[in-house]
DNA sequence: AATCGATTCAAACGCCTGTTTGGCGCCCGT
DNA sequence: ACGGGCGCCAAACAGGCGTTTGAATCGATT
């Protein structure tokens, strides 16, 4: 792996390893992956169309190492809140949603490797079950957790598990149909309502006042959070 | 093999457009525009090639039709149930709840259909803006509707329609993350926990609690629901 | 019987796909 | 200094794609 770039080259021109996997991740999570064709990939990163046979072998793999890649890029960007021991867990829901808000819609980043992901989710394939075991089901467990200590061990495992699809559910939405939600609600409100912090206000309250452990949804100033409860609150 | 098929054959051999539309249906759901041939699906058929080009003009308008053809097949299916002046809100959102869970998995019929029309939404074409606009809407409208009896006007218009998505979501994602969620959850709860009636009480219940219209959620028997409130109940 | 339009078919047409090839030039170890 | 190997490239490859063609077949009408 001695390697021709200058190792002191900066910015424009990268591994082109790493360029084919950015350029591949970014088509494939908006085209899908038959209509993509490995020309459109190696023009876009700026390589001779061999170059993915000669780093990855095929098409398929360099598909399964994108994705992988995409998935560990994302971790990176947005990483979980560090809580202390006295944290209380409805304000731990509240960061929960926000964090995964923040990485399916990513209002602070390109989005596109998320998409990659979802696709992943939406039509399984090989790199798909790995996917699920590094990097869904450690989460899924945290909200549970949280779930858990929230009732204070009221309700049973599997119980919880529902609820925590409920949250995760209304998060995937947005992600997955945000098209069709666009759709669906007058603009002006896709603004004023379906920003990333009132989404987060909204699904937090309604899984708190489903497990009575907040007030019933109410009318209020539309995004921000009205009655905490007595669960500790935001920012 | 010239078609032996009389004109008045029944069930085997019917209109071959019709034959078409649904294996194409059949096809695209599964495996997705770009994957799936012409070939593939005049084979699946039992039609020439050339038949796709006679009947549709080229595999594009093919694949808008077999959408359209899908989705007024899943509409005569699965009909909306006929409520009389006097059906309490509680009683028409857990309706209304079954219907739509019953239409996205569909236990009763291959699924085949909302899955095609999932690819829609995800990834919307041309076929989605009209879909949208004769299927999705006046159902979204209808919900918001119940959810307005529901809380007797006292949340505005905007609220409503984030709880109306937020019971979507739920139901969406069991039918566009499946595979995932079966992951998640440990094999014998997926038949207690996520059949059809459990699924639909959960989600129900859920937004009852959340509206403060019924209790919150508690343990109880898994899949029965657990206090009915105030409201009318089920079968 | 002859005619006509609608339907079906095998075969072929370009084009584009993923992949392979063979050679060119550059760095690096000895 | 210099050969060997690595990274890179233009070009070509075989196969599959959507689509077109022109003739064969059929049923109903003249």
């Amino acid at each position: 792996m001695p390697n021709s770039a200058r190792p002191t080259d900066a910015g424009v021109a990268m591994d082109p390893r790493l360029r084919i996997l950015t350029a591949a991740g970014r088509e494939f999570a908006a085209r899908g992956y038959e209509a993509v064709t490995v020309r459109d990939i190696c023009a876009a990163a700026g390589v001779n169309v061999a170059a993915v046979n000669y780093y990855f072998g095929d098409k398929r793999r360099l598909y399964i190492e994108s994705v992988k890649h995409a998935h560990q890029e994302r971790g990176r960007q947005v990483p979980l809140p560090q809580w202390t021991e006295g944290t209380p867990p409805g304000r731990k829901l509240r960061d929960f949603v926000d964090n995964l808000l923040e990485r399916m819609l990513g209002f602070s980043q390109p989005p596109w490797q998320v998409r990659l992901m979802m696709r992943e989710v939406l039509q399984p394939t090989d790199a798909c079950r790995e996917l699920v075991e590094d990097y869904v089901r450690p989460r899924f467990a945290l909200l549970v957790s949280i779930l858990d200590e929230l009732v204070e061990g009221r309700l049973p495992d599997a119980e919880l598990r529902r609820v925590a699809l409920s949250i995760i559910a209304q998060c995937f939405l947005y992600r997955a149909a945000g098209d069709v939600v666009a759709m669906l609600v007058p603009e002006r409100e896709i603004a004023s309502h379906h920003a990333l912090r009132p989404l987060a206000d909204h699904v937090t309250n309604y899984a708190l006042a489903a497990l009575g452990a907040g007030p019933p949804i109410a009318v209020g100033a539309p995004g921000v959070a009205v009655g905490l409860g007595d669960q500790g609150r935001t920012r």
